[in-house]
DNA sequence: CCTCCTTAATTCACGCCGTAGACTAACCCC
DNA sequence: GGGGTTAGTCTACGGCGTGAATTAAGGAGG
């Protein structure tokens, strides 16, 4: 962040408004004489803001709440079917697109696949508009109630909306500029891993906290750094590439082609390939046989895994001092589920005491959805903004 | 940051006026015509906000310049009198405090002992009092023109002022509450590492930058994360402890009792100690005699600290994406000294190739006095926003 | 049923703000 | 010294948030 600009007199209201919005998004139903407390603005101020909001059915009216002898307060909220917000992933085989209203409630799907190998980028713009008309086909919304489309892409996403990602040819793709000229509404692209953190603390395992690292273990290993409710870029937007820091200087082999990388040690790959399993196509089974497999050696393999585990988390910790830390990605559900404890365990002997003290480590909550949810929390982040 | 608070029409007023201010802080002199360009405000905006900083003779005027057939722009400039900051530091064997001007020039300093293992929160708040009071006398500076006091401090600063640091017994210590019943200006506590990382943005090696990592390595090794120019703090204020990142899991013992810690390898004693000096209580000379050392011996033990530095300088690269890393620190501008190339080398070779292309990795460039001067600019960034 | 009390929300007059557009100031060139 | 050009200022206007006064909506007590 630069500066923050405020000039008008009208910002002030727009300001305003976005805060009571927000404290309501996130505060759950409120009395303005709550608002008027949390926002610090008058009750005349908040009588104006709220019905402007109400009038242009942002948020609507949600009962009274009883009295002690007085007028009883009317609760607000906001409606979740006020707006939607489409939520686009580009994966490796398929491009997909959700709709969720609001409250992040899912009201349609479609999903198309790539042909492999290809990942022309105007191929797949075309397809996420297709998506995108297609869930909103029959809907009947009209278009001042799509707030805009998020997409969640691989690799490295500028601030304008350009993506590069090797695995898939991309070397500067405007996928944003070919998403704007295919559709009518705003358009946001961002790292999928990014945009699946910020889900994580909108509606997964890091709800009501403002500052986390969401950390996602797969084949390969990445972070999402959090705050103020959203993903940390960096300079270039590339913040976050937790997988090739390293915590064995000198050690393995990573396919980065450094050595001792983290994600040589913790990525699924790694895992397996230190089992000495023989890679059948399936890694998530085979990750899956590992976990299970009662051998001495197997179970080597696996605590060596968390310690490593550990040793990362633990320096995130040191480093970012964050208030909760949430594992996720398929091979880190998969380790955490019975072995979180250990990785905790593991995470406060690399950690300094005072920052361990202040974080808590918690598995992801969020489904195979977690990727198009992440990319419409960037279209409401935008809207309950501005 | 939760949510920022904008509410009344002269709040608005408030912050445009800061807004021009920081233009010309860190923009230096500039018409209005051009202050007008960068903060987007409309001219006659900028003539109301100006004359109001005229006024109160925050800033002043500094010359025309030249036209090419119109009316000459006058060029503003913030006048570096208009107010005073003290900045404090907190030393092993010592108090100092400094004063410094807008433009951060030092006016006068004071430096008094601490009894050998003294560290009494209320004997250094007095030892600060008294500094202060030193350090304006004489000088004829109406009250009104002390902006306030910044101390840096060591250990973990809570954002209340309360600080824990082991070294010096101090387990909550109100520090920030015992130096407001002392003083009747404003006073801001912080880290000293983290004040110090600010001050080189500021005035140092960072000028211009926004968002960098500064690495401080000396005993310990410690890193002050700064975006938006101010230095981050993470939910505990601990963030920035770099130094007990795990490099090398299993690997030396660290005086933290883990293993493996980057601080193990690239700390100043951990060098002398790997080279095989024996301590003669000056670590600093011992630490110059390593790099100086032609033996075979000696120069492998530098070339692995480079190795291991560049390491962790990759790893900070890969998950921060920093537009600049300073590197800093006794030992840290020792080491670079002659050694930069060779670091910068490292560091490309653990990091990822996009990110790195971002990064560029400097010497610090602040003497003895960084850390009150980072504690001054705690005071100065205070008095810039609001 | 009515009155009094309490609390929530609204209305109103006021002062302040930033802006557009008209206007003045200050300089160059010829 | 007159015309041209650009910087900066002045004025009228509409919009904003606020405090104080006012209205709305309920409970308690008789």
């Amino acid at each position: 962040m630069g500066s923050a600009r405020r000039s008008t007199v009208s910002d002030l209201r727009r300001g305003n408004r976005a805060l009571v919005l927000r404290a309501l998004y996130f505060g759950g139903p409120a009395s303005r004489q709550e608002l008027a407390l949390s926002t610090g603005l008058s009750a005349a101020t908040l009588t104006n803001v709220t019905a402007d909001l109400l009038f242009d059915g942002v948020i609507g009216e949600a009962g009274h709440v009883g009295s002690d002898g007085g007028r009883p307060r009317v609760l607000l909220r906001v409606n979740a079917g006020h707006g939607y917000a489409l939520g686009a992933e580009v994966g490796e085989t398929h491009v997909r697109v959700d709709l969720f209203d609001l409250a992040m409630s899912e009201h349609g799907s479609a999903e198309y696949p790539l042909p492999p190998g290809e990942h022309d980028p105007a191929l797949v713009a075309d397809l996420i508009a297709a998506g995108a008309d297609r869930v909103l086909l029959g809907l009947g919304l009209p278009r001042a109630r799509i707030l805009g489309l998020g997409a969640g892409v691989p690799g490295i996403v500028e601030r304008s909306g350009v993506v590069h990602a090797q695995a898939y040819g991309w070397r500067g793709a405007g996928l944003g500029g070919l998403l704007r000229e295919r559709l009518p509404y705003p358009v946001f692209v961002e790292n999928g891993a990014k945009a699946m953190g910020q889900a994580e603390l909108w509606s997964g395992a890091g709800q009501g906290v403002t500052d986390a690292v969401v950390v996602l273990v797969g084949s390969g290993v990445g972070a999402a750094i959090v705050t103020g409710r959203r993903a940390y870029r960096g300079v270039g937007g590339s913040a976050g590439e937790w997988g090739h820091t390293p915590v064995a200087v000198g050690g393995r082999l990573c396919r980065c082609g450094s050595r001792g990388c983290l994600e040589a040690y913790v990525g699924a790959e790694s895992v397996i390939a230190r089992h000495g399993s023989t890679g059948d196509g399936d890694t998530r089974a085979a990750f899956t046989r590992v976990l299970d497999d009662p051998s001495p050696e197997a179970r080597r393999v696996v605590a060596e895994t968390v310690t490593y585990l550990g040793a990362g988390l633990g320096g995130l910790v040191n480093l970012l001092n964050p208030e909760r830390i949430i594992l996720g990605g398929w091979a880190g559900l998969l380790l955490g589920a019975g072995r979180l404890p250990a990785i905790r365990e593991a995470a406060r002997a690399y950690a300094l005491t005072q920052p361990y003290e202040k974080v808590t480590i918690e598995l992801g909550r969020l489904g195979p959805d977690a990727v198009t949810a992440g990319a419409a929390t960037l279209v409401v982040a935008d809207f309950l903004s501005g």
